[in-house]
DNA sequence: GATGCCATGTGAAATGGTGCACAAGCGCCT
DNA sequence: AGGCGCTTGTGCACCATTTCACATGGCATC
């Protein structure tokens, strides 16, 4: 009998409420070096950038109550949260392509800091199998199974050029992968028990441009019917 | 009299569209590059990972019609994703903050492509202003007004540490950016006339590494209850 | 101990997006 | 010329998420 309070676990969380996870901890982090020991919604809410009622909401998901006329525990919270974003436990990570995007990756720290660790680097260029990058020994694909067995990894990092990305991908699945995050601008598939999330700069800053664009026409259009 | 249409502009194109519409352009221009002529929406919406009748409905919002019983015409749907996503118009980017991270965006050959060339590098740190990083030159911030204007660019990247990313942002503001994406750690607040958006590394692992966790607890309960 | 203030927790409505299912339309083949 | 098969375009229902509004309840002060 570990645990007498039974089954909190088949309640899911919504994905927009796991989203912003990671911010409400950022800014309770913050609170917390500052010594505030307390937070209402309302500041969390300003902190993180999202509606109050929002807040709320997303802390009775996770089961992490305040207190009435006072506000939540700031040290509570960070403890609720850490605990429903993978336990506490670090997970290593394993980079796949070490060009000027991996290269950066593996020297970001907000990783580490996050419980994120490189735990290391692969490339399918010889040229850069064996060298040194930022500490990490870059290592082959064949040596990937090996790699991820040692380290007990589970999440990829997938930085290569587009048209290597799904046979990075695959490698990364048939390794034991089970979370991938794919910065390469390609779509790419996986089986259904991997998790995967995608990043694509470029897409990124074409979304703003559709928006600065359409300002723009508006405001044209302002100017002749004002 | 250039255009005789009239406006279309008004109506307004979901965000989840604007979002898709970049992947969709990829799709195409690959296709066209392999000499296809005119594709389905199914087709598009295995290129893109999306529902069939999610791609017809993005571009009805378009006014990019098809030929039923036919498809697409590539060429045409290449245009007026373009014409949505900013006019075809290039739009330089200045990237303030060199350190890992804005080192890479900046020899990121995807914003070329995406049409965002790098107008500039800005930094406050004295040692690299000065130095040249991969072809352009690092000028300091205080010289963020005079590039803005000289390139003419709009969009800014900010790539600093979360400490310095809102007075990185403040900065863009008022040398004129009206669009900022900000890789920076931290909720930064822009005036309402600033489109910003928001990537986080670290965020998206701990994302991941929720559903990871999640997966792990469920697969312990099955195995308990099966 | 009662009272007033304040912040939580939540029902319910509004919003935004997705996907099915089918009618309408186009081109090809006979 | 007519019919058939294929694909578009879209009404509608469903689902997820956000937001408001307010009842509920704890804490401090008198």
């Amino acid at each position: 009998m570990v645990d007498a309070v039974g089954p909190r676990h088949d309640e899911p969380i919504p994905d927009a409420t796991v989203a912003r996870l990671p911010v409400y901890l950022r800014g309770l982090v913050e609170l917390s070096d500052d010594g505030v020991a307390t937070v209402s919604s309302v500041v969390l809410a300003s902190l993180a950038g999202v509606n109050a009622a929002n807040v709320r909401k997303d802390m009775s998901y996770l089961h992490a109550h305040g207190t009435r006329g006072v506000g939540y525990d700031v040290d509570h919270l960070i403890g609720e949260i850490s605990l429903a974003l993978g336990g506490g436990v670090s997970s290593p990570v394993v980079i796949i392509g070490v060009g000027n995007l991996g290269r950066a990756l593996s020297r970001y720290d907000g990783f580490v800091a996050g419980g994120f660790p490189v735990a290391g680097l692969v490339d399918v260029d010889p040229a850069v199998v064996g060298r040194k990058v930022s500490g990490n020994l870059v290592r082959s694909v064949e040596d990937l199974d090996d790699l991820v067995v040692e380290t007990g990894c589970t999440v990829g990092i997938v930085a290569t050029p587009a048209a290597a990305a799904q046979a990075a991908v695959d490698s990364l699945v048939a390794s034991g992968v089970t979370s991938i995050l794919n910065f390469a601008p390609t779509v790419v598939t996986v089986p259904d028990w991997v998790d995967l999330r995608q990043v694509d700069l470029a897409t990124e800053l074409q979304i703003l441009g559709y928006h600065q664009h359409h300002r723009a026409v508006e405001e044209r259009s302002d100017r002749a019917t004002g």
